[in-house]
DNA sequence: ATTGCTATATATAATGA
DNA sequence: TTCATTATATATAGCAA
């Protein structure tokens, strides 16, 4: 697939084994999103790289898709044999389903998107913070790069609440834009994140896109092409 | 992809659905295999198809990933909710050392391929047990099929243990093939799966292989073809 | 870690069994 | 559901930033 082809045998030189991963992360995902949408289909995808990362992908969720797994045929296990191993993993993962269970009370929002149930109370240390809001930085300025030009200069937002980032300093980053879609953006909000961060969600209505706005495929794509951006939680 | 571009939006048609799921679900576990064995990476995927029927694939096991997953950055969660945090306070204590010594055991555990582990207890009943049998029957027959000539009539075949298919009758079916890579096996162990079933796994040691056997990498080519055909546990 | 380029290697849509 | 064919659409290996 290649300039050349490979054997399918572990690359031992580690640059290149790390590269590889990268860019074969990304066409995994791809891959699995367009069957998820092609073919109406729940997928998650977890990868940890070569260097021990851990990289997720999931329609509508990994976690709803494991959860979707684990809980399937959680039939009584037969009588009789009673090994230990087994009840163990039994017990484990009983456990397991217990705290996701009640990490998600409050996310019952099922949502299509993974963005829009990024669970703030996940984030409880200064580092994990940094980590989500980088993440997100990095998302918004790649899709800022990709927005049609009169958006690049903030022009044409169609910001009805009460962020103002227009209005203030051209210094500042333009605010966190993301989307559910197009064709579901219909609503403003806002998410303080941290006392410092003003991490808006911004969306604006159909009636403000012009010619110049991408189409909800578009927008589909150039999600998906970030998703993986994001550090796992 | 194909003979022209489709949008990648949902198919309506259900069979041209259900055709188009079979074969990218193929493609993206085939793509999973190939970026586990190059970069040495943890892989797992779990795909629904539209009827709502599992797939997996995972190396080194599907559950071994999802657990890495789950059980990494399991940090208390932030204030706020007390009942939550003191059920879970509970509860870990209790957890840990049973979690600790799972993972010891899923360390010694650790083996390179899914058909390693199979774990036969997860088979409580008749009906899992013939789903798994059905699938290696399966597995096995499509092996057979691609097995040079002269095995496919059993000749060649390194049986030195107790088995004796060969000394039997032609028209049962040949004892099932399973291995772990040709590198490795060097061993004849035979697993009673079922009072009536006889799972041999079988695997001839180096010495006895002829220009006509596969190479290792065929081998691996050819179980990651099959690996979609065993249903999940 | 990620990106762009470009020559190749692969995956797959349409079709018909 | 799967299988084979074949014309195209994609993915990606090797480089070099």
């Amino acid at each position: 697939m290649g300039k050349r082809k490979i054997a399918i045998e572990k690359l031992e030189n580690p640059n290149k084994r790390q590269v590889t991963f990268s860019k074969r992360r990304k066409g995994l995902f791809k891959k699995a999103a367009d069957a998820c949408l092609l073919c109406d289909a729940e997928i998650a995808v977890i990868a940890f790289s070569p260097a021990g990362k851990p990289y997720t992908f999931g329609h509508t969720s990994v976690d709803s898709v494991i959860d979707r797994y684990l809980t399937r045929s959680s039939g009584p296990v037969s009588g009789g044999n009673i090994n230990i191993e087994a009840e163990q993993s039994r017990l484990s993962r009983e456990i397991k389903d217990l705290e996701r269970e009640l990490k998600q009370q409050r996310e019952n929002n099922k949502s299509r998107y993974w963005w829009e149930q990024i669970d703030v109370e996940k984030y409880d240390s200064v580092d994990k913070l940094q980590s989500l809001i980088d993440g997100l930085e990095k998302l918004r300025s790649n899709i800022v790069l990709r927005l049609p030009s009169s958006f690049a200069n903030g022009e044409g937002l169609g910001s009805t609440g009460g962020d103002n980032w227009n209005d203030n300093n051209n210094d500042m980053n333009p605010p966190l834009l993301l989307t559910n879609g197009v064709s579901t953006v219909d609503y403003v909000d806002q998410a303080v994140v941290d006392d410092g961060v003003d991490a808006s969600v911004i969306a604006c209505s159909a009636e403000n896109m012009d010619d110049d706005w991408l189409s909800e495929e578009d927008w589909e794509q150039l999600m998906r092409d970030d998703i993986e951006l994001l550090p796992a939680v």
